[in-house]
DNA sequence: AAATTTAACTTGTACGTACAAGCTGTTGGC
DNA sequence: GCCAACAGCTTGTACGTACAAGTTAAATTT
């Protein structure tokens, strides 16, 4: 199984935005060059080219070239940034639960497209802490279909968004998020060091991926008393 | 100057779905289909199709064809779009306080930019309801410097950042906001006819505007119970 | 009747060509 | 020196072709 050549293009360029050697600003090789550097054609280049366009890693200027820009990472409510970068500093992360493909658990099939609901998925559940003070839980899942290979490993910096980039070359490329406040129930509650009924904030996201077929399913359930959740977005 | 095939293409299909003539779930006319209809070749159908794709209309199915879904509206509620669209319609407008000049009210200083604790600032009040229900406050106030000539205009389609671009050409560039679980006060309470100490979401939000000077400053209080917040992204 | 093969569709990838249109530095002419 | 024209790059649109691969229903075999 041989990769596809516009996809093995998509990746070399990514990686070496990745590692520096294109930084923001700066321009890639023009669709002509990829096309002598490949051996391949324009059409394959720029197949290449929008990929890492509708990634959000660069931008076409007519007559120019293909600049570099800041990825934006600010995708909605607590997204991309991940949540270091969300809160602030000193974080920890625990593990509840490490990843582990699993049965569907039925009080979250409702949220799940059609065709995540016949494979198993992954499961994991991290709880992040501000100092020592538990803020979040955080419980993800995803369809094995599309990951098969994915396995225990150890997230880059502890994020489970980068290591999806720089290991699997998949990116978060949009969200749908509800909101909801609610009474901590007695799970949450212990979990968190709270009293049961205290409010707290309840966030379910869906990531859609780069992988057409590859959705992430996200519950958060945070105690915003000391840490309220932060968001910027800017166009 | 005439239209570009592509463009054209899109257009016509894009009428197509808004219209009802292809609703969600149906498949659009294949691309050798359009490509017959329209005397293009199918790398331009392909183009056109991608178009929708990208803006949300279609999802594509390898040897089925390209399928109307439910359009994502980007960038819900907590970003730029506004309350009506990010709840859907059926949506009632109650101004609590119509737009004043005011003094500055010391509970929300310490959000304001230092620019902003100098002069007056217009404020205003509204409930937004879901049909009878009462479903969030919404509080807003913005210095009086940088538009002087507001005046209680009627919003346009009640929609405070669509008359704000279509009378004053002022864009919504950007927003960071912070978001809470809280207990409901009284005063909240009252108005959201819900009980005292009932979870509540509420959200401080700052507005940049494309006037450099010019920054919204907005405190929402949500009933999610039954109508949870949502929130779209998507590159 | 049931299982399998086939044919006819669909979209996906990749090839190649041509010209339009935007950007930029060089080259002449004034 | 200044400005206009040009040449040589860039990306954008659009043409045409070929085959791979997924889907489905009809035809064939078992």
């Amino acid at each position: 199984m041989t990769e596809l050549k516009y996809i093995a293009v998509r990746n070399f360029l990514k990686e070496q935005i990745q590692q520096g050697t294109f930084g923001v600003g700066d321009f890639l090789p023009s669709e002509n060059e990829l096309c002598r550097k490949f051996s391949i054609t324009r059409t394959t280049a720029r197949k290449a080219l929008d990929e890492l366009l509708k990634e959000g890693f660069i931008e076409k200027k007519h007559g120019k070239g293909s600049c570099v820009i800041e990825r934006r990472k600010s995708l909605g409510l607590l997204t991309v940034k991940g949540f270091s970068e969300a809160v602030g500093k000193n974080v920890k992360t625990i593990f509840i639960q490490k990843p582990t493909l699993q049965k569907l658990n039925s009080s979250i099939i409702t949220a799940l497209k059609d065709e995540d609901k016949k494979s198993d998925y992954w499961f994991f559940e991290r709880l992040r802490c501000v100092g020592e003070t538990p803020v979040m839980i955080e419980k993800n899942w995803f369809s094995n279909i599309s990951l098969p290979k994915f396995k225990d490993v150890s997230f880059i910096d502890n994020s489970f968004f980068k290591t999806l980039s720089q290991k699997y070359f998949i990116e978060i490329i949009g969200s749908s998020q509800e909101l909801r406040a609610e009474f901590a129930n007695k799970e949450v509650a212990k979990i968190l060091q709270i009293e049961i009924h205290s409010p707290i904030l309840h966030i379910s996201v869906q990531f859609k991926t780069s992988v057409s077929n590859l959705t992430i399913y996200s519950e958060l359930y945070c105690n915003t008393k000391k840490f309220p959740i932060g968001n910027n977005y800017y166009i």
